[in-house]
DNA sequence: CCGTTCGGAGTACGAGTGTTCACTGACTCG
DNA sequence: CGAGTCAGTGAACACTCGTACTCCGAACGG
C-alpha cells in the first residue's frame, strides 16, 4: 500500500488534462464546442497539438468530460435542498438561489452546459441528456417521499421531476443572458414560475386528471 | 399596378437566396451554425462563394434571415389557437398537437431554432429571444382577454406567457430528439406538464401569491 | 437600341485546420 | 542502476477556410 501507486508521472498528465479543460472551457464562452479547433484549446493551454492526443481522442471528447465535469459534482444536491425541513415556500426559495449561488459561481461551465444541450455535438447532447435525466430521477425519488405525494402515480412524479429540472436548466440560461445586474429579477420571475407549479402541484389530484 | 416592379432579375436573386438558405438549413442538421462554412453552404446551393456575398455579410446574417423565416410566420397563430372557444382541456390539447404538427411539417427549422437560441453566434440568439418575447407577449396578451384572467396584474400574465412558451421550446426539441415514433409519449407528458401548469393557473390568485 | 447595372464566375492568396510521424528526455520500476 | 514507458515536442502533410480581385453577360431603364 503506502505512496499512491500514481507518481509524478500521473499528477502532472492531469495537470496538464486541467488545463486542456480549462483553457477550452475559456474559449467556449463565445463560441459553441462544434468551431473549437483542437489547436486552438492546445495553443491556450500551452502544449503543442500533438499533445491533446494523450488526453482526448476528439474535442467531442473533451466536451463530455466537461460534461462530466460540471454536472456530475451537482448530483444529490437538489435533492437534498428538496428533502431539508420547511414549507414549500420555503424550499422553493432555497433551490432557486442554489441556482443563482452555482451560477454566479462557475457561469462558464453552465454556460456550455446551456449551449451545448442542443448543440452540434452528438455525443456532447447524449451527455448532457443523461444527466438531466439523472437529475430528474432524482428529484421525483425526493418528492416522492414527502407527505403530499400520496396517491401520485410513479410516472406523474418523474413528470414533476422533468418539469423542475427543465426549469431549473432554463433560469440558469436566463441569469447567463441577463448577468450580475438582472439576476434579482430572473429569480423573482423564476420564484413565481416556481410557486405557480407548486399551487397546481397541490391540486393535482382534485382536478381528477385524465388518463389517456 | 400590374407586372411587379421586380422582373427576372429580382426573382433569380431570390431564388438563389432561398438555395442558399435550405442549403444552409440542411446542413445545420449535424452541426451549428458556428462551425457553418461560407464555402461549404455555396457549394451544397451550386454556386460559387463569391455570390455568398450578394445576399448575406455574415453566415451569421443568414442565420438571422433563417430565424425570421422559421419563427416569423408563426406569430398570433398560437395566440388565435389560445383564444378559440373549447374548455382549457381542449385548448390545451390543440396547443401540443399544432406544435407537434409543426414540427413534424418542418422539423429542420425547429432544430436550427433550438440548436441556436444558445448558440455561439450572437446576432442570432439576440434574434430569437427577440421573436421568443414577442410570442411571450401575445400569449400573455392573449390570456389577459380570457375570463379567467381577472385580477392578473400585468407582470404575473407575462410570466404565465413566458412559462408557456418555454414549455413550447422544451416540447420542440423534445420531439426533434425523440424523433417520430417517440412523439405520441412526448406528447402525453407535455400535455400533462401543461395540464398541471393550468391547474396552478386556476388556484393563483386563491393561494395569495406573496408580493416581494 | 445602347449604355448601365449587377448577380454570379473564376482565380489567387495567406492563414488556419486535423492528423501523422519520428523524436526526446524525465519519470517509473524491477 | 538500467531498461522501458510515455507525456510532450517539432516538423511536415494535405487539406479547408474567408476574402479580395477582375471579369462576363444577361437583364434592365431611358
Amino acid at each position: 500500500m503506502s505512496h499512491t501507486p500514481g507518481g509524478i508521472r500521473q499528477t502532472q498528465k492531469l495537470r496538464t488534462r486541467q488545463a486542456l479543460l480549462e483553457a477550452a472551457l475559456a474559449l467556449l464562452e463565445h463560441q459553441s464546442l462544434s468551431s473549437l479547433g483542437l489547436r486552438e484549446v492546445t495553443r491556450a493551454a500551452g502544449v503543442t497539438p500533438t499533445a491533446f492526443y494523450r488526453h482526448f481522442e476528439d474535442t467531442a471528447a473533451l466536451g463530455v468530460a466537461l460534461v462530466e465535469e460540471t454536472l456530475g459534482s451537482l448530483h444529490g444536491l437538489i435533492a437534498a435542498v428538496l428533502m431539508e425541513t420547511g414549507d414549500s415556500e420555503e424550499r422553493l426559495d432555497r433551490s432557486v438561489a442554489l441556482i443563482a449561488r452555482h451560477v454566479g459561481a462557475q457561469p462558464a461551465h453552465f454556460r456550455f452546459i446551456a449551449r451545448e444541450q442542443h448543440g452540434g455535438v452528438g455525443p456532447v447532447r447524449a451527455a448532457i441528456a443523461a444527466q438531466l435525466r439523472r437529475f430528474a430521477e432524482e428529484v421525483a425519488c425526493a418528492l416522492g417521499q414527502e407527505p403530499g405525494a400520496a396517491g401520485w402515480s410513479e410516472e406523474d412524479l418523474l413528470m414533476l421531476g422533468g418539469l423542475y429540472v427543465d426549469h431549473m436548466v432554463i433560469t440558469t440560461s436566463t441569469l447567463l443572458e441577463a448577468g450580475p445586474e438582472g439576476e434579482a429579477e430572473v429569480v423573482r420571475v423564476a420564484r413565481r414560475r416556481l410557486r405557480l407549479v407548486t399551487i397546481g402541484r397541490a391540486h393535482w389530484l382534485d382536478e381528477a386528471p385524465a388518463q389517456d
